[in-house]
DNA sequence: TCCAGCATATATCAGTCGAGAATATGTCGA
DNA sequence: TCGACATATTCTCGACTGATATATGCTGGA
């Protein structure tokens, strides 16, 4: 999804700065399913902007740099319908932890017990950050957002427990042998 | 992860071309968990083969250009397991899907529905694929990842499934009541 | 039978993206 | 008081994506 339409996105739910719009990717409802970082925030922001989908106001501050307050017009919002409808390409999970457990069988089994676990420790933190989220209150669609998510997290920290000690078990054993 | 580290990991499990280097992303053992493009493999097999990381030799094939076969040196393994024991980058789902159903009550009913019973065709499609991989009898990090694969979408599948129908009628509800 | 479309195979390029650093300034705790 | 952290924005540079170009063989449907 490209950056001006995550904007877009943001800013249908209510007036941002570009920094706001980066947390709430970072640590808002939509950290888990799009990623997106200031470089191409901000150019989003003056190109939306310009194209009249976007208005923006500078909030003054008492001894900071004004704040750049965007807020969506009518014609984003069209904009932004109009994108949403069409057919959205596959999902695709990005991760260089399960690139690295590929090559289990090369890394010292150490190593791999504290990659292992660091996961396991980041996905329940992540877990505990969405459930404190308080977005039943929210449209329908931003519940079922939120349901995938925790229901992928959960899953994800199960398996990493589950299977955390056979993996550990079975690349130390001799010879690593590749038939059972 | 970058796109060489990439290509050594793929050629570290046998010889390829940057055409099957492709496929192994886009179907093999790879595919759901980390993706690259012509417009990254072929400059990064370069690259690498001047770094003498790779090995390359050309396999005349009858009235076909040339393949071009790659292979992994024992200096391409050590930089592999060197740069596989730096700590991973956060997991990330990048989900166009997801990031459209956030946005459900702006969005046509039927079309909603016909979105989400495509997605679970594809999931399920993928699941297919996955199960009949044969990497019973590999090692145990590829079949770890493998469960962790099949673990992923087959909780996506059921949730789908479980949600649909009432996230269609909320949608559909008279006024989208935001509290309940 | 013929042809479109797909698979094999390699490669390049324009445009876009993203990680990180640079620049300011205020706050808060040690 | 001093460093670390939060707010807020911008810019650069290397990397990446998607599209396109170039060849050729095979296969299935009209």
């Amino acid at each position: 999804m490209d950056a001006r339409t995550l904007c877009l996105g943001v800013l249908a739910r209510g007036d941002a700065s570009g920094y706001e719009i980066k947390k709430s990717f970072e640590e808002g409802p939509f950290a888990h399913i799009q990623a997106a970082s200031f470089g191409s925030i901000y150019p989003a922001l003056t190109r939306l902007s310009e194209d009249g989908l976007l208005a923006c106001r500078a909030e003054p501050q008492d001894k900071r740099p004004d704040k750049k307050v965007y807020s969506i017009t009518p014609a984003g919002r069209d904009a932004l319908a109009a994108r949403l409808m069409k057919a959205p390409a596959d999902d695709r999970l990005s991760s260089d932890f399960l690139f690295i457990l590929f090559f289990a069988h090369i890394l010292p089994p150490p190593l791999l017990a504290e990659f292992i676990d660091q996961r396991i420790a980041w996905y329940e933190a992540s877990l505990e950050r969405m459930k404190g989220c308080g977005c039943a209150a929210r449209p329908p669609g931003e519940r079922f957002v939120h349901g995938f998510g925790l229901a992928w997290y959960t899953t994800a920290v199960r398996y990493l427990r589950e299977h955390r000690d056979a993996l550990l078990a079975d690349v130390s054993a001799p010879a690593n042998l590749v038939a059972e």
